[in-house]
Formats: C-alpha cells, structure tokens, sequence
DNA sequence: CTGTTAGCGCATTCAT
DNA sequence: ATGAATGCGCTAACAG
C-alpha cells in the first residue's frame, strides 16, 4: 500500500492515461483530439488506456488553455413551471444543440436580486452568451447588468427602455388589438382586462392594443374593468368579483396563459352556478385544452418554441459575426413574433 | 498605437486588474476571494480597478486550480416541452439554487444517442452530478454509460433493469391499480389502455398495475383494448378508433399527460358528434383544466416539481456523503412518489 | 510520428 | 500585508 487512504478515486487525466498507455501526455491529448499525427497502434493503446480509466477530457481545463468558447449559454427565465418557458427553452435547446452548445439554464422567479446572481454565475462559467427574459419591470437590468456582459446578450419577450440589445418580442400590441377588435366585432362592449399592467412590460403593451382596439371602435374604457392580477389563483378571484358586480363585464381580455387558466375556471364554475351563457374570453396565448370547455374563445396565438429558437438564432448570428468582425458590429436588431387570432367555436362562414 | 488591431475586447484577469491597481495579481485573486489579508485601502484600489475593467473572476480556471468542483449539475429530461419536465425542472432548479448550484439542462428527445451526447458533454464540462430521465425504454443505458459517471447519478421517473443507482420513481403500480379500481368501482368492464408499454418503462408499470386492478375484479382483458401510443395525436386516433369499434369501451386508462390530452380531445369530439354520454376516463398525470370538461374524470395525480426537488436532494445527500465518506458509500436509494386519486366531479358524499 | 517546454487564469505555499 | 514561485489539466509551438 502506498499513500494515503485512496478515498478519492481521483479523476483521471492525461497523464494518468500517459503513464498507463506508456507514452507521453502530448501523444494523449493528440490521440484525444482527433488522433493526427499518432500511429495507429499508439493510438490504439491510448484509446485502451482512455477507456479502461473511464478518462474524459476536461473541457474547462482545454477551454482555458485553448483560449477557446465554452459551448455554453446562459438562459434566464422568469418562470421555469409555466408551460411557456418550457416551450420557450425547448426551442433554445433545439437550436443550441444545432450549434453544439449546452444551456445553463436558471429560473428568476420575477425577482431581479435573483436575476442578478444567475447572470454573474453564468458569465463567472465563462457563458459564450446570454438570453434572458428580464425579470419583474425590467427597471434597472442595465444597472444590475453593469458593464459585465462582454458576451453577447439578447432579451426575449420583453425589452429594456433605453438598452439597446438584440431583442425578440411578440407583436404585442398588434395581437392584442386584433383579439380585442374581435371581441367588439361579436358585440362586445364591456371587457374587463386581466394583467399586472404596472408590473410587467408585456402586459403594458398588451394592454396598450386591447386600448387602442377600443378607442378605435369609439369605446370608453371604464378603470373598474382592470383587474392587476399576475397568477391563476388571483385570475380567477378577480373575474368571480367582476362576474358579480351590478353591470358586469360581458367579455374577458386575459393577459397570459396563467391569468386565461384562472379566468377559465371561474367562468367555468360561473356557467355552471348560474346556468347563464357563459362570457366571452380572449386569451393572449394558447392553453392546451381551452377550447374544449365550451366558452366563446378568442385566443391571440404564438409559438414560444419559435421564439425561443429565433432568440437563440439572433444570439448565434452574433457570435458568428464577432468571430468574423468584417463590417464592424452590426446594430442591434428587434425581431416580432407573429401573433395570430383563431375563434373558438370556429366562427361560422360567409 | 501598440500591438495588432484590438478587435476582441480582450476579457480581463486578474493580471489586468493588477496593473491598472498597481499591485500583484495575487493581491487581486486575495482581494476578490474574501480580501482577508488585504488593507482595506488596496482592497478598494481593487474593487475600482475591477468594477472599471468589468472583471469577473473566471470560475473554471479557479475551479482547475483549486481542484474543487464545479458548481454544475446536469439534467438531461426527456421532453423539455412538456409541461411535466417543466415542472420537475423547476423542482430541481429551486433545490440547486438553495445548494448554490447551477444547472446544465438538456433534452434527450427519447434518443438514446442523444441522451449520450448530453451526458458526455455534461461530465466533459465536470458537472458534480447528473440528474437522468433515462430515455427510450433504457436498454443500454449502462453501456452507453460505460464507466463514465464518476459523478454521482440519480435516475428519475424511469430505473434501469440492473442498474444500481439512486433513483426516484413514482409509484406507478399502486396509482395505476388505485385508479383502475376507481373505474371498476363505478361499474366499468371495458376499459382500455392508452400508452406505449413496449417502449416505456413507466408504461409498463402503469400497465401492470392497471391489470392487477382488473385481475384482482376478476376481470380479463383484451388486448384489442390495448392502444401502444406515445403522443397527444397517436392518443387521440386511437380513441377515435376504439370508440368506433362494435363492442367499444366504456372507459379509457390514460398512461400520461400527453396521452390525456389527446384522449380528452376526441372523446369531447365524439360526445358532442354523438350527442351520447361521455365514456370516463383515466388520467395518469393531472392536466390543467381537464377536470372543466364535463367528462367523469379520474387522475392519478403526483407532483412533478417534488419530485425534481426530491431527486435532486438524493444527489445533494450524495455529493455531501462523498465529501465525508465516514461509514463508505451508502447503499442506492430508491423514493417512490405517492400518487393521489381524485375523482372529477368529485363524487356524492355518503 | 513523438516528446519537451511553456503558458491559459487562478490560488496555495512560502517568503518577505 | 504583499509578492514570487509553482502547479491544476490541457495543448500550441517547437524540437527531434
């Protein structure tokens, strides 16, 4: 027995694999790394000794020595748990796995102290860049970001006043007045609007097309139809209270995926107590199964997976470019997504 | 003007930081870890110099030296877009921020060579331990493995036949009999299965729990009623089909959410085609706003972010194990998840 | 084809 | 309290 207790079955490197294939630790890292200029029967004795010490190339330490990217990208979302940013993050995977990245991927949680700390561990692992939804206002990213991000950045879903980065929104005005116009187009007159207005960036713009919809078509809108609401439980607490007031609201503009899942279930149990017809919803976002419940739906549709692969698109374009700087940095660019409007039941035609 | 054209703003360290601070790089490393032993009047000269030149201390060069690990854990799921893996995610996430982690996430789409590209990467960039959603049925997944994870690994929802590893399960067999005995309980004689028992591991359990049901009722089955889909729209044909069928069933077990929502849709489809009532169904898995529809809806519910959380505080317990390996490597642990039956509409009292 | 030297960014150890 | 030397795992550059 020599040493010490050999609790730590130490991780082998090359040099372990050196001294066990009988060569040097160059001729290792040579065979690792593509295998030219090694002869096919070192090479074999290298593999062989790779193999049976179970040895895995450090890539951090290779990175460092390399001078070379990490494959690593940073994503921050506000919301791991809603479907949204799962399909949002499968669509960054897809494109990063196009690209041979990894994501590291961590959750905000609508906190900016959150927020911060990802971003610093993600650029402390030397991410090759970073898409992140901002969290909560957005007041104050730039400030948290510092001037740290020497990687390159882009925002999803919600931009920064004043920070001029690579961005890809969903048209969220345009959507949000085309869903309200067809909500006024079926009658509609009174719609309550569901969304922390104050909060959040999108449901701002949001808010801002379901507005303008409505002075478009010449109709006041009453402040007592603003419902503040972020989650699915105050969603639905919000619309009960509004279904119960003395003129009540005929129609529902919901801000989100959440706030429609909470609006659904309160309309729902309303039909079913009351017996009444049931009011009309307009969702900003599909949720699966909504259109099955029998309420007049209106939904403003995206595709969070399409918006993830284009965030992730605009951030690999970049990388490219800074690898190719030909024609200097190009400015930042602001992509829309589409949104398009589906009425369930289908409206009939002619 | 010195040196070469300045194109790649060169990411500052330590070194940088020291010249401009006018002191050694180890003041620097000294100042940035702690500052102990440093005047408090070098330690702000610094700070400045650091906060100037944006530097942040480069994680993998310091974990290299210290030879300490990374602070990454690697998650390969097996579909990122379902809202299930959503959640466990975010149950992992939570659990790794609490234990100062990060996470590096990947989406293994049910292929295995896929799944071993993830994992390789993952160990490539040293990661402290893996969390796997073994893909496919799993057939393999040792060799595929080879000797390779020296880091700790913890198997979820799915365990590998012979693999002796931390793993976190649902319980699958009691859900599946509980809720199958649900249906009989109500009268129900016919009733087929929804899920890819070849190909699944899960799916093989829920279907033997789904036939103990039946067993112990007395009850034979048809393996005409046996339905091998993997998705929302296999799920959905094929019940189509079954409903079609001379002797049709008059209820559906369910083996996941995906399957559910695709048998949801067209049994909602066939109730409002042929007026009839409703044939019941069982959902492995809760499904938001399924319990909205009208359908007699049974679901074996379990929480997926608890158990993302529970399995990553299997690797945690494991990772601190292996610091102090007092009483030797602890024996592999397996948690079965409980699983919860509920009715909707919830059934008369009495 | 193979080995030696040196250095990536950082921190331990030992001086001063 | 500060700095110089040394080495983590890996590989480019240069022998031979």
């Amino acid at each position: 027995m020599t040493g010490s207790v050999p609790n730590a079955p130490r991780i082998p490197t090359v040099r372990d694999v050196a001294a066990l294939a009988g060569v040097s630790p160059m001729t290792v890292s040579r065979t690792m790394s593509g295998g030219q200029n090694v002869s096919a029967e070192v090479r074999t004795r290298v593999h062989a000794a790779a193999d049976q010490l179970g040895y895995r190339p450090n890539q951090n330490a290779r990175n460092t020595r390399l001078r070379q990217p990490t494959g690593l990208i940073g994503v921050a979302v506000t919301n791991l748990g809603n479907p949204y940013y799962g399909q949002f993050a499968l669509g960054i995977e897809d494109e990063a796995a196009r690209h041979n990245r990894h994501i590291l991927i961590g959750n905000s949680r609508e906190d900016p102290l959150r927020e911060a700390e990802l971003l610093d561990g993600f650029t402390g692992r030397q991410v090759e860049g970073l898409i992140v939804v901002p969290a909560g206002n957005g007041l104050g990213f730039a400030d948290r970001l510092g001037s740290l991000p020497r990687v390159p950045l882009v925002l999803a879903t919600r931009s920064i006043e004043g920070l001029e980065k690579d961005t890809v929104l969903v048209d969220d005005v345009g959507g949000a007045h085309a869903g309200t116009a067809s909500l006024i187009g079926e009658g509609h007159r009174r719609i309550a609007f569901l969304g922390d207005v104050d909060g959040i960036p999108t449901a701002r713009r949001r808010f801002q097309g379901f507005t303008e919809a409505l002075a478009a078509a010449g109709i006041p809108f009453d402040r007592a139809l603003l419902a503040p609401v972020r989650d699915t439980a105050a969603a639905s607490v919000a619309v009960q209270q509004l279904l119960g007031q003395p003129d009540p609201p005929t129609a529902f503009f919901s801000v989100n995926n959440r706030t429609t899942v909470g609006a659904l279930r309160a309309l729902s149990g309303h039909r079913s107590t009351t017996g009444g017809r049931a009011s009309a919803l307009a969702s900003f976002d599909d949720v699966e199964l909504a259109d099955l419940l029998g309420i007049p739906l209106t939904v403003m549709s995206h595709d969070p997976r399409a918006l993830g692969a284009q965030a992730a698109s605009l951030l690999f374009d970049r990388l490219a470019e800074d690898r190719l700087p030909e024609h200097g940095p190009a400015r930042p660019r602001l992509v829309q997504m589409p949104v398009t409007v589906r009425r369930y039941p289908s409206p009939p035609k002619g």
